[in-house]
DNA sequence: ACCTGAACACCGTTCAAGT
DNA sequence: ACCTGAACACCGTTCAAGT
């Protein structure tokens, strides 16, 4: 593990005889600093001393922070579940795609509003995630002009529901205003009792929420695949 | 408009004889600032600066530029129609109320990682359309229990299509790796041949995208009010 | 209580100099 | 090509001094 140039011994400029970095060694490295002190830890500066190496040395692999954040997207990527696809019925294998998904990416909420409009050109894992779930929903029927939407549609959920696994416990609290919002505060108290019935602490609202929602999702889209039944308002 | 005391002549320290901020001021300056420059240009010495105060001013008013956040925050819940909860049919005023949402926050994607996971404690505008979709709901048949969770999933599905609307036309641009995923690159050609069909030419994709997720919610949660239908793997 | 102005401890990024 | 070290133009935030 250790180096046998350790940095407490400096080096000097000047083109190393091997380079010392590369787009792997920086990926690794940045997933480890968010495993340690999340994403308000990874900092090039902090990045570059986990490397051993000078902040401007980084800037000879990555253009950019940007560029660093979609190594590591690229990496969590290629952990969703997608084999499902390949033989499962499709409910199964949405259900097994989603839950992975928002899995990985709960650990990762900064990543999201990046990964959201991010372009998936040269993003290889990221592409063959899309290949694998397009082929799933081809193979169960979908109209093939119709199934981007569809896992638009999902991936949007799924982003949104990755968010609320960090919300806290108290989030709707309603406090001071309680006796303003009545029905509201009576929704929440049932909600907390109906969680912890079920046996699971604090989590098990959000997966709850989750559940409800992807189970609504799958059923809808598996009935309402007739064509012109949504109309946008406003 | 102009103010008789302009910054050009400058004030000298001391409490001023009237407080020049308040949060209000804070909230529309906030706001005109994203308007113009967006949240990239939303610092706390611009802030200042459409002020005609000192930065260090703003932290008698607020603790923290997140405090600022918050309050655009505030604002902006009071802009989502909540209406309809009191006199339409269930899936109508839902649909009112999730479009608005959604073109709410699509302005301010920046927002949505904040708002997510936002005790919603002492934000009146906000308990207030919590209050007004709870009451819906509860008028529609919801059993009590279910109500939040069902809120959460909806507005889970509405923040990540926010973010979406961000997404660069070509988001699904296959490029050199075109060959490797044939199924999807096929099915996002489809998608914009049939987006473009129908008239407009690249926000349709997305409101297709948002239409079909949220009527299929829609349809599966009608349907899915019997208790026990779904479960978490994993 | 509420302002100014100076200061602090950071950021990400650029670039000349070195091998 | 790929490193170091110095420098730049910012950040958000704190705090003494002033009225």
């Amino acid at each position: 593990m250790a180096e046998p140039q350790d940095r407490a011994v400096r080096r000097r400029a000047g083109r190393p005889p091997r380079a010392l970095l590369g787009t792997d060694k920086i990926t690794r490295a940045a997933l480890k600093l968010v495993e340690l002190e999340g994403y308000r830890g990874l900092t090039m500066a902090a990045l570059a001393r986990r490397l051993n190496v000078a902040p401007s040395a980084l800037y000879n692999h990555v253009r950019s922070k940007q560029d660093v954040l979609l190594l590591v997207e690229e990496d969590l990527m290629g952990r969703v579940e997608v084999s499902g696809f390949a033989t499962d019925p499709w409910p199964d294998a949405v259900r097994a795609w989603a839950w992975s998904y928002r899995n990985v990416f709960a650990r990762h909420a900064p990543l999201i509003p990046v990964i959201a409009v991010l372009p998936v050109t040269d993003a290889p894992r990221t592409l063959m995630m899309y290949e694998a779930v397009t082929t799933g929903f081809a193979r169960a029927g979908w109209p093939e002009d119709q199934i981007v939407d569809a896992i638009v549609a999902l991936e949007s959920f799924i982003f949104g529901s990755a968010l609320d696994v960090g919300a806290p416990a108290d989030i709707f609290d309603t406090g001071t205003l309680a006796a303003q919002t009545p029905s509201f505060t009576a929704a929440v108290r049932r909600r907390a009792a109906a969680a912890q019935d079920n046996g699971a602490p604090g989590a098990a609202e959000s997966d709850r929420a989750f559940a409800l929602g992807l189970e609504a999702l799958l059923a809808g889209l598996s009935a309402g695949l007739a064509p012109g039944s949504a109309g946008a308002p406003g």
